[in-house]
DNA sequence: TGCAAAATAGAACGATCGTTCTTTTTTTAC
DNA sequence: GTAAAAAAAGAACGATCGTTCTATTTTGCA
């Protein structure tokens, strides 16, 4: 898969990404750290990024606090660390797969369906996109800025799989890209609402017919269904 | 305005709930509570309720600690006391305007409008029916029952005028009441997500257009247009 | 195997938290 | 005006927080 056309800032594979530079095994203090950060994720997701706590945290990983502590040097690292575990993840999960989809719906049709699949787990365990944005929109510093530079990298993904679509004709002509991410994230948002806080037993499912209803309005039913069969693609770049 | 139909723990105007059993002023310790609860709203829709401290909002009411404390016997009951106040100026902001346009999509509209237009200012101070979600989504107790309590009232609310519009005519005899709250509900979040966290500019058109681009589904262009014009009720009662 | 470095533990710090108790001040009612 | 009641202040509590410093243990490498 190709990452040329990604900005700075990009989606990348983990294979890359953890083990560039070397395949020697990890030291114990990375094992260790690793570890750390996966149980950080876990209490983060479920109580928030605000609510982790290194007592907390030393606890369930059988260490001593300043034990924890030394890894990061802050809290604020900390954070930043899972963020950036959770990003990876995210990125894993719902990215990536996607990309094997030709351009075009079917791209946009796959990255929303993993999207809606890791957000149905999500459910239960909490999201840390969603629980981040309400804990630091009105906090500045280090920690809001890595977490609003992972959601826009993600968001100006689906952003640009649904440009695409329009560039392959798979859309109407007066289609507004922006305006259909901006309603298929709310879909998302509605979800995780619904579902998480409200215990609203539909919410999937109308989650699931919105996206068909904006697929309905924006799409051409005819093109949609063709790009369903593989086709030459115009560019080979990404 | 009739509040018959109402569910139990329905939306009721201010006028009739804080008043209600006697015009004598308040004594001087329901006033202070009263200017401590304003006070917290405005800490609350900053930095969460679970941000709010006591001692932060004695700080600001120029109190003591434990003078604070005392009006409400613990951090729990102030919580509390700060949704009911959010719940009712939300009332009075959102719902009961509204029910002075006709039923149906009228009515439907101006709910919608008049939510938007909290939400734009919400952009810069918060909205604690989101944040709250957040941060109570996981935890059970008191506060999460008030505060899932209130949203749902509201949500109900928003749902019984579309079911209004329905049988005003003024949708489509397939529209799907739930499915088309809930796309509303995920304009409003996404809205909320993209402008006070990520600074999108353009969030406050994109949920204006998508509104529009909703009633363009489920709506009757020309029944839409009709009940423009008052025209008599079928029905007397709400 | 031994030694330096890395990793972890332990104790303590100042600060803040919600809460309780006691005392003082203010308000209300007669 | 005075006495009872309500409201507010003040001090202190145990707990937890992130962080720092020092001591101990474990690891990696020659």
């Amino acid at each position: 898969m190709s990452v040329a056309a990604l900005p700075l800032k990009a989606l990348h594979p983990r294979s890359t990404a953890s083990s560039r530079g070397g395949e020697r095994a990890l030291l114990k203090g990375q094992q260790t750290k690793q570890a750390i950060v996966d149980a950080a994720l876990g209490l983060a997701a479920q109580i928030g990024l605000e609510g982790l706590s290194i007592g907390a945290l030393a606890e369930v990983t059988q260490m001593s606090k300043s034990g924890v502590f030394a890894h990061f040097g802050s809290r604020e690292e900390l954070q930043i660390s899972v963020i950036r575990e959770y990003y990876a993840r995210f990125s894993d999960e719902v990215f990536f797969p996607a990309m094997n989809e030709i351009r075009g719906l079917p791209r946009v049709r796959a990255l929303f369906a993993n999207w809606m699949k890791r957000v149905a787990v999500e459910i239960q365990s909490g999201c840390i996109f969603i629980s981040g944005a309400v804990e630091f929109d009105d906090r500045p510093g280090a920690v809001r800025d890595a977490l609003a530079s992972s959601v826009r990298t993600w968001l100006a993904a689906m952003y640009r799989a649904v440009v695409q679509a329009k560039g392959e004709g798979h859309l109407n002509t007066d289609a507004d890209e922006e305006q259909m991410a901006f309603e298929i994230h709310g879909l998302i948002l509605a979800l995780h609402y619904e579902a998480r806080f409200l215990k609203n037993p539909g919410a999937v499912q109308h989650a699931n017919k919105g996206f068909e209803n904006i697929l309905a309005r924006y799409g051409k039913p005819a093109a949609a269904k063709a790009a369903r069969q593989p086709k030459v693609n115009s560019r080979l770049k990404e």
